[in-house]
DNA sequence: AATTTATGTTCAAAATAATGAACATAAGTT
DNA sequence: AACTTATGTTCATTATTTTGAACATAAATT
């Protein structure tokens, strides 16, 4: 009803939004992020607004954090800066830190049968949010995975030989020179086909239940 | 201004929400979610009210997807219902289970000579990115690369053959099953020493705030 | 310098999200 | 049945977001 005069808002939540960076006890603030992303895109107010939906008027307070807005806008701006709505809220928060790694003896992981071999490469992150192997595994090797939360991906790659995998109630078979992205918030499994033993490559995202 | 009757809204947003689940054409419906993580704690919509400071009947029609709730609401009702914020955004979105990159969708980068060949296995993130690779090469090939800015960390395992790693004014020699981590803040190249192949994995941590 | 042009910000009005109180409904008690 | 209690929905009002037009500013062009 009353005025909002944007420069000198009387909303709590522009004050709020003034007051401070987002310690994690407040909403995220989107504005910094949205403003990269649309001048990456060499986009103007103006055509972010009509490639959107959303008027160029906002977007400035969006992008200034004087204005709160709703879901749909978030969505919407989202979608025109081809940018996952989830990825735009969580830019803001707390950047990965370097880990200081010992220098290795690479810690090796194998199967109780022995036939499936992990080696260990790098970890990083501070409650290790990222991870990556090698593996070589002779014909029925067998590799069984918990969950890893949700959110967690798994980025494998095989070099050499053919690999099963088995996501949840899905499945693909991998073979030499493919990579495979899955989700990995459900148990898991991996299981090389043979004849020639697989060999291969593996990343993974583990969701640090990071909150906000 | 106008009233609005809740139950047979005018709202475009309203209107459209009853069109259909989502189709990720259009916001998430968080509704669904929200009653259901509010269930799980057994709350009341009076005690998550008091419980995130939402009022209770913003909070039904949230819960019936009757209103397009601000930023600030949702993040209070993540808050209270214990819940990361982007979980619940994301809940009702269909990710592809798995990406699967058949050998031609690699993108591949190569050497001029051609005898380094790099094949991009995946790459992450906003704040700081995340790269991965595998490379070939052939006795003498070359890749020289920039700095990729401060912080930026290279991690090298090389599964065959013989690589001499140059990092500034230090260089190592790599032989087959070797892992190294170098900084890459300064322009460095890798070659292939031979007479066998070098064939590895590579992980790039690059740390991208800085200004240009 | 004066005039466009391009880009971002502010203004007044309209749309709609959020609030607190009243209402509806069902389940359990007396 | 009548009364309470517990839970969720709707109503009237208020607070805020969103819009489109007007304004400001700087850069480019005449």
């Amino acid at each position: 009803m009353q005025q909002k005069k944007d420069s000198y808002s009387s909303s709590s939540f522009a004050r709020d939004a003034f007051a401070g960076q987002n310690t994690s006890d407040r909403p995220p603030l989107v504005g910094k992020e949205i403003q990269r992303l649309r001048q990456e895109h060499q986009l103007t107010l103006d055509e972010l607004a009509s490639k959107s939906g959303v008027s160029k008027s906002i977007l400035s307070q969006i992008e200034r954090d004087h204005s709160n807005p709703t879901l749909s806008t978030i969505w919407r701006i989202s979608q025109a800066l081809k940018q996952p709505l989830v990825d735009m809220l969580s830019s803001g928060e707390e950047k990965p830190r370097f880990e200081h790694l010992k220098v290795n003896q690479t810690p090796v992981v194998s199967s109780t049968d022995g036939k499936f071999v992990l080696k260990i490469l790098g970890t990083l992150g501070t409650v290790s949010t990222l991870q990556w192997y090698e593996f070589k595994a002779e014909e029925g090797g067998i590799l069984e995975s918990e969950s890893h939360g949700s959110g967690s991906l798994e980025n494998l790659t095989l070099v050499s030989g053919k690999l099963l995998v088995i996501s949840g109630t899905e499945s693909r078979e991998l073979i030499s020179g493919e990579t495979l992205r899955f989700l990995t918030d459900s148990p898991h499994r991996l299981e090389s086909l043979g004849p020639e033993p697989a060999h291969g490559f593996m990343v993974n995202l583990l969701n640090s239940n990071e909150s906000f």
